[in-house]
DNA sequence: ATACTATATTGCAATATTACGATATAATGC
DNA sequence: GCATTATATCGTAATATTGCAATATAGTAT
């Protein structure tokens, strides 16, 4: 018990539920949002940004990077993450057609 | 230690980040397009679809509506869940915005 | 009132996440 | 080589999540 069923669901379920979990907590949030607008992907500021230890800004990007929302890269000196697009796209796509679902029916009971 | 440091980010970002992690489960998921899908939101049926113990996906249900995404209600003899529509599209609206961004950005160095 | 049905809550074991100090790794500069 | 800087990994404590059996609750039907 305890563990998560991931075999009992489809593919595709599985995969957004990943994306969807790494973007499940605000430090990751405020990671993608800074990765976001700050043009240079380079990011050694991290640490600076959050109000978090080292090691713990590391483990969240590895999480990002796990769940194929950042890309990472060791850039001669520092490293560099920056946002993968497509898995934000492909996000996006997912969540504007659920919308698009919810607008075509009729009554909601609630 | 342990617990997230949800005080030290943004309102919205703790917001979002509820939210998305209310949908990073593939069981959440797969009861969110359930919903969507069946055009009455009466869903006693959730049980036999899902590969789960109904204790499980009632537990499933009450996290969806603690994150605002599913609204509940009585209708004498059946429960009634559906979507709650706001909260879709506020969560479509922000990665709509946030592809938008990265569509303006120069050049990604990963 | 009693039985039946549907959903919720409780309690608990297994597992996962969060956070960070200590330490390791790897590149740069001297 | 040695120190410095930046990031990653290890180890571990605190906390949270997942799943379900057992039980409770609430409505309907007889």
């Amino acid at each position: 018990m305890g563990a998560t069923k991931t075999d009992h669901f489809s593919e595709e379920q599985n995969k957004l539920a990943v994306m969807m979990k790494a973007l499940g907590h605000p430090a990751r949030i405020a990671i993608m949002e800074h990765l976001i607008s700050v043009d240079s992907c380079i990011c050694g500021d991290l640490v600076n940004v959050l109000p978090l230890a080292q090691p713990t800004v590391s483990q969240h990007l590895k999480e990002l990077k796990n769940a194929g929302l950042i890309k990472g890269n060791i850039e001669g000196t520092a490293i560099c993450y920056c946002v993968d697009k497509d898995a934000i796209a492909e996000l996006q796509r997912y969540l504007a057609n659920t919308t698009l679902q919810l607008e075509h029916k009729e009554k909601s009971c609630c």
